[in-house]
DNA sequence: GTCTATATTATGATAGAC
DNA sequence: GTCTATCATAATATAGAC
């Protein structure tokens, strides 16, 4: 299972938009999105606040297009997983590789996602967190099914998946690319610790 | 090693102080630092805004006092940890436990000291960072003393310890005492999952 | 497409009566 | 210790010139 899909439209065109949408995740990462003004993203980009408001229709849409950016690449990848009929451990081995590439590629977008979101207005809040439900739910039903077949110890399927989950979400943070170690070595630490654990 | 020290002065008397700071705690972390206002604190206090500066200096004063009673709370265990002449095992044992213990009684205070540091302003900013810093550099020691002694694997031991450190996540959002597995369930299964992995 | 100027609203915090 | 009234500031967003 090659890692397909994961070029994003948003960042594909490098239109003045785009840039916007780059620099409001960055701001957005380093500090919520609460505490980043119009203006502090316009400094960046080398314009006035104002300015702004002609490629884009308010605040929250910068935040809803991130956030709906990164649940994009995370669905069709999921439906896939879902359809092959390979054995579970290579369908969780095949995710955690997909949150790391996310992750390391779209680190401040994947930020926003998981800790913005909230910001999010409705309709579109109910829209965002019912994609992350079905995605989760997909994913904790690959467990259960796991565990069942014997391929997996009988741990609470609830916690595994979050506990999985969440163990991704310090390279959000922490992972330089110059600095740590390369994305392959990561994926094999991550997947040794995850699916054989640290004990030797 | 039983769990001690985990009662925290900030809670323990029940002030007027100690009521405010446990509201603000809940309201960071729903709605996060820059978006909750004091007029929110003090609707769910019941007094008015301007009241709440009889109690405290500043909102800044609040999320400083929050992350580090939650800072205070960790800093005494690991001293004790590394003082401790057991096995790696049982020191990591011994620290998930805390982390799950902590971050179950205190969810809201552990969800600000995660999420909301960034808002901490100089100089507590920086002594907040290396109170973490020192705590994480502890625990990694604790693993890669681990790897040469042979007890544990030797998967890259920042990768490790971020991992583990995060994987306890998701617990300050989702778990519900009513819902979930009780905590020892929990403990007994994110150990399994972290020490010897999800696959069977 | 960018600018200046500004409308509108909300914020953290203080002063002073009770 | 709480209130009402208010200050000073800063936010998102719009209008209209260039």
């Amino acid at each position: 299972m090659p890692l397909i899909g994961l070029k994003l439209k948003v960042v594909n065109q490098r239109t003045r938009k785009t840039e916007i949408l780059e620099v409001a995740a960055e701001l957005f990462r380093e500090k919520g999105y609460s505490a980043s003004t119009m203006r502090d993203i316009a400094d960046r980009v080398g314009i006035e606040a104002a300015s702004l408001y002609n490629h884009i229709k308010s605040k929250e849409e910068l935040l809803t297009d991130i956030c709906f950016a990164i649940g994009n690449m995370f669905v069709p990848e999921m439906r896939q997983v879902i359809a092959n009929k390979e054995s579970t451990l290579s369908k969780i081995q095949y995710l955690i590789n997909l949150h790391i590439d996310i992750t390391t590629q779209h680190a401040a977008m994947v930020s926003v996602a998981n800790n913005e979101w909230r910001h999010i207005k409705e309709p579109k809040l109910s829209e965002f967190l019912q994609m992350r439900d079905n995605y989760e739910t997909c994913f904790k039903d690959i467990i259960e099914i796991g565990i069942r077949k014997g391929e997996l110890k009988n741990i609470d399927s609830t916690t595994s998946l979050y506990t999985i989950l969440s163990s991704f979400r310090w390279l959000q943070y922490w992972y330089k690319p110059d600095r740590d170690s390369p994305v392959d070595q990561i994926k094999r630490d991550i997947s040794e610790l995850l699916l054989k654990g640290i004990k030797k």
